[in-house]
DNA sequence: AATTCGGGGCG
DNA sequence: CGCCCAGAATT
C-alpha cells in the first residue's frame, strides 16, 4: 500500500468537497430530524431519485412530532415508489417513540442513535456526525468504493466481514476538528469524481496518490462478489370491479411490499393460466365467476426487483354483486372507488396497470 | 454469514 | 441487460 493514513486524504478530499458540493437541502440543517429524515431516504436510493420525496416530507411533516401524527397509510402513500417500504414503516415507528419516550428530542450519540428501529450503523454515524458533530465515520457505498481504490483495499466489499477493514481505516482519516465536513465529503467525492463506472480520474486531486490509479486497478477496484440471481415469479390479478369501484387488500407481513396495497393474487410458476382453471380456483375460494365477466390480460407486466423478476398479468372481472361476506373475511379485500384507491398506497406495478387502464388518471 | 427487502437510471 | 445506488433487519 502506497499511502498511509494521514491527513492528506481529508484535506484534499474536503478541499475538493467545497469547490465541487451539491447545493442538497439537508445540507442546510443541523436539526436531527430532517438529517434523520434524509438519511433513511437516501439508503439504497440516489439523490436525484430521493430529492423530490425528501421535499415532499419535509413539508408535509415538517416536525417528528407532525410525522408520528400522520395515519400509516399516508406516510406509505407518500413513500409510494421510493421501495424498501420498511424505511417508511420503521420510520414511522421511530418518530412515534421519540415524541412519546424521547420528549421529542433525538438521542445526540451514535450509541443511542444506533437503538432506534431502522437506524443502523451508517445512518446512525451520519446522524451523530452532521447533527452533532461527533467523531464517527460513515461507511456507504460510496466510502467503500473511494478508500478500496485510493488505499487499494481488495477485501469484497459485499461481505460483511470487510467492514471492519473499512471502517478501521476510515475511523483513522476522519478529522476530529470536521467530522461533518469529511463525511459528507467523502460520499460527495464517491458520488461524483469516484464514481462507480467511469470515474474522472484525468481531473482528480488524488490521482497521483491513489493505488488504483497508479497501479491500473481503477476497472478492478473495489472488490465485489456478484449477487446471485433473481427469482422468478408469476402473479395473476384478479381485478374484481363493481360499478366503477375495485376491491383491494393490504398486504401482510412476510413477502414484499408489506403494507401496500393489491389486489387478489393468485401465483404460479407459470404467465399462463387457463382459463377454466382460473375460473375453478375462484370458485375454490368461493367467488362464482362466469367466463363472461372475465377479461384477460392484455399484456405482460414485467417488474424487476433486486431479487426477484416479477411477470404480472391482470384479469378484470365484472362482478354483478359484492363478494359474499366469508370471502371478504378470509381474502381481506375492501371496496374502493378511484379516489380512495389513488389515496391508498401500492407498489409500482399496482399503479402502472391502474394508469394503463384508466382507473387512475393522475401521472 | 447469507438473505431479503424496490425502484430507477445509466452505459 | 448488468450494475449500483448516502443500508437495515432478519434468519
Amino acid at each position: 500500500m502506497k499511502n498511509t493514513p494521514d491527513s492528506y486524504f481529508a484535506d484534499t478530499v474536503i478541499d475538493w468537497y467545497q469547490r465541487h458540493k451539491r447545493a442538497l437541502p439537508w445540507r442546510d440543517t443541523t436539526d436531527p430530524y430532517l438529517i434523520w429524515l434524509s438519511e433513511v431516504i437516501l439508503q439504497q436510493t440516489r439523490v436525484a431519485q430521493g430529492l423530490p420525496y425528501y421535499e415532499r416530507f419535509a413539508d408535509t411533516y415538517p416536525t417528528v412530532q407532525d410525522l408520528a401524527a400522520a395515519p400509516e397509510d399516508e406516510v406509505l402513500r407518500l413513500w409510494q415508489g421510493l421501495g424498501y417500504y420498511s424505511r417508511a414503516r420503521n420510520m414511522h415507528y421511530t418518530a412515534k417513540q421519540i415524541v412519546a419516550e424521547y420528549g421529542g428530542a433525538f438521542p445526540d450519540r451514535y450509541d443511542e442513535l444506533l437503538k432506534l428501529r431502522g437506524v443502523g450503523s451508517y445512518t446512525a454515524a451520519a446522524i451523530a456526525s452532521f447533527a452533532f458533530r461527533e467523531k464517527v465515520a460513515v461507511l456507504d457505498g460510496n466510502v467503500f468504493r473511494v478508500l478500496a481504490r485510493v488505499f487499494g483495499l481488495s477485501d469484497d466489499i459485499a461481505s460483511p466481514a470487510s467492514r471492519k477493514v473499512f471502517q478501521r481505516l476510515a475511523n483513522e482519516l476522519i478529522p476530529v476538528d470536521a467530522p461533518d465536513t469529511f463525511n459528507q465529503a467523502i460520499m460527495e467525492f464517491g458520488a461524483i469524481q469516484c464514481t462507480p463506472i467511469m470515474p474522472d480520474c484525468l481531473f482528480c486531486p488524488l490521482q497521483q496518490s491513489c493505488f488504483a490509479f497508479t497501479h491500473g486497478l481503477v476497472q478492478e477496484l473495489p472488490v465485489k462478489s456478484k449477487a446471485k440471481a433473481a427469482r422468478p415469479r408469476f402473479m395473476h390479478y384478479m381485478v374484481f370491479e363493481l360499478s366503477g369501484q375495485y376491491y383491494l387488500r393490504k398486504r401482510l407481513s412476510g413477502d414484499i411490499w408489506e403494507g401496500l396495497y393489491d389486489f387478489y393474487l393468485y401465483e404460479n410458476d407459470s404467465k399462463l393460466l387457463e382459463t377454466d382453471k382460473l375460473l375453478k380456483e375462484l370458485n375454490e375460494a368461493g367467488i362464482a365467476v362466469q367466463e363472461s365477466q372475465l377479461q384477460l390480460p392484455q399484456k405482460d407486466y414485467k417488474h424487476v426487483l433486486s431479487h426477484q423478476k416479477i411477470t404480472a398479468r391482470f384479469y378484470l372481472i365484472r362482478l354483478n354483486s359484492r363478494l359474499r361476506e366469508e370471502v371478504v373475511q378470509e381474502t381481506r379485500l375492501a371496496l374502493y372507488d378511484t379516489v380512495a384507491i389513488d389515496a391508498l398506497p401500492k407498489p409500482i406495478l399496482i399503479n402502472s396497470y391502474l394508469k394503463d387502464v384508466k382507473i387512475l388518471l393522475n401521472l
